[in-house]
DNA sequence: AAGCTGTATGCTGTAGACAGCACGCAGAGA
DNA sequence: TCTCTGCGTGCTGTCTACAGCATACAGCTT
């Protein structure tokens, strides 16, 4: 934790009730965990999360667990919390995952999709290709991550809704800028995706999905390796010299 | 929660210190859920369950959450704990991601499996099908179990392994009747199964893991019907009227 | 008699405090 | 110089206490 400079914002949220302040940890928690505040393996002390916050620690504690349930961070029994240290293997197999739930989830979207739920899908992925066209990436990487929730919701099972959804929280780390390199090619795909659905062909639908997903863990791949991110996993240093080290 | 007359042994556990107290907690609540003496839908008061369980609130909260993000019991924020009510529809979405996520387990455990985990396999399946011989359910269940594990192990995909753990738990709460009702056909499928991936065929292995998945989804929906059970929602009531009812 | 409002109570959410373990360091012995 | 033992410290796990909201009921109004 590199003391206070940060946190007055987050802070601020305790003004607001009725929404539980573990709630607001979480969510304050999950940002600084993405934009890379806290460090991977970096060990969380809860005292310090707590202060930082202007909270006590029971609320830290309970984000805590939340966090670690959606992968965020491990929590080792008696030794704290510690920010996930994600490996360039888990974020393939973290596709992987991806790349099976949402195909078997388009198959079912072929079956199961009322004209409703497709028009909703079109009009996604219509605003999504504005947003792309307007260079607005934001946008997009959020429009793209609907377009494959709609479909996940018209699957109509809820159990493969809710994996899914955690799936993509997690590979949403690792996403943004997969989706900056692939740009146009993606929401062609979501196009035909949606005819697929349209058109009742579950085989295909769920096919073009395998091949979609497919290729953004490619993507992913291929653009680590060009990064050499070399995947070193920054092991927890154990309290005491964590302290000396930031001293040092 | 039906006064003080079950929790002593579990209670009893509080003696042996080194592992926290949730984790006795969740074990002890997940125990009363399975063996239906939690009903589905009751309303969970932390005070009770504290009292009963003879530990403070806090770890009661703790294990809550983590049976929360298990499936076991739905939190409403500001209301409290429930313990879920699963529906017909939701133990087959459940089985049919299990399906899904098996069936890939096997597809993979075929190109990657070694000789030492295809022998552990071979060994769980000769042990389940003794167990079965001597009508030893228990010990058949937790070895089919084994089992299935085991080929999700071997895929050697952890995400997987993490999603398809958290499916599993939450359909053992369905599973034991399934089990008892295919006995001996389920092992020879396993056997099909192990061939398959000794063999490093990887469709099929993925085809008889999804054929033989889907017949356990099969067996448990129709002994459902027999069984005319019509999924009845335990409505929680509001913690007045509960009481009230307990006297009437 | 029906609807509304005030009040009592039960429950959750949060805070603050304590106990115990594990780690790390210092000093003694080889 | 190296190993072992004892002590200090920091952190987690747990407990107790309190604040606030929501429900349910009683009494009042119309």
């Amino acid at each position: 934790m590199q003391s206070n400079e940060l946190p007055k914002e987050l802070a601020a949220r305790r003004i607001d009730r009725p929404v539980p302040l573990r709630e607001h940890v979480y969510q304050a928690m999950q940002e600084l965990i993405i934009s890379r505040r806290l460090a991977p393996g970096q060990h969380l002390v809860e005292s310090e999360l707590a202060q930082m916050l202007g909270v006590s620690r029971q609320p830290v504690r309970e984000a805590l667990q939340w966090l670690n349930n959606e992968g965020w961070v491990d929590l080792r029994p008696g030794y704290g919390a510690f920010v996930h240290a994600p490996t360039q293997d888990e974020a393939d197999q973290l596709l992987a995952v991806r790349s099976l739930l949402e195909s078997e989830s388009a198959r079912l979207a072929a079956v199961h999709a009322d004209a409703e739920g497709i028009a909703r899908l079109r009009d996604l992925n219509r605003q999504g290709i504005e947003a792309l066209a307007s260079d607005d990436v934001d946008t997009a990487v959020a429009l793209n991550a609907a377009v494959h929730r709609c479909v996940t919701e018209l699957s109509g099972n809820k159990v493969l809704l809710d994996f899914a959804t955690q799936v993509d929280r997690r590979v949403r780390w690792y996403y943004t800028p997969i989706a900056r390199q692939r740009g146009e090619q993606s929401w062609q795909e979501h196009a035909k995706l949606i005819d697929a659905i349209e058109n009742r062909d579950a085989d295909a639908a769920a096919r073009i999905m395998k091949e979609h997903t497919e290729r953004t863990r490619k993507s992913y791949l291929e653009q680590r390796v060009e990064d050499g991110e070399d995947d070193q996993q920054l092991i927890a240093l154990p309290t005491r010299r964590r302290r000396k080290a930031a001293k040092a």
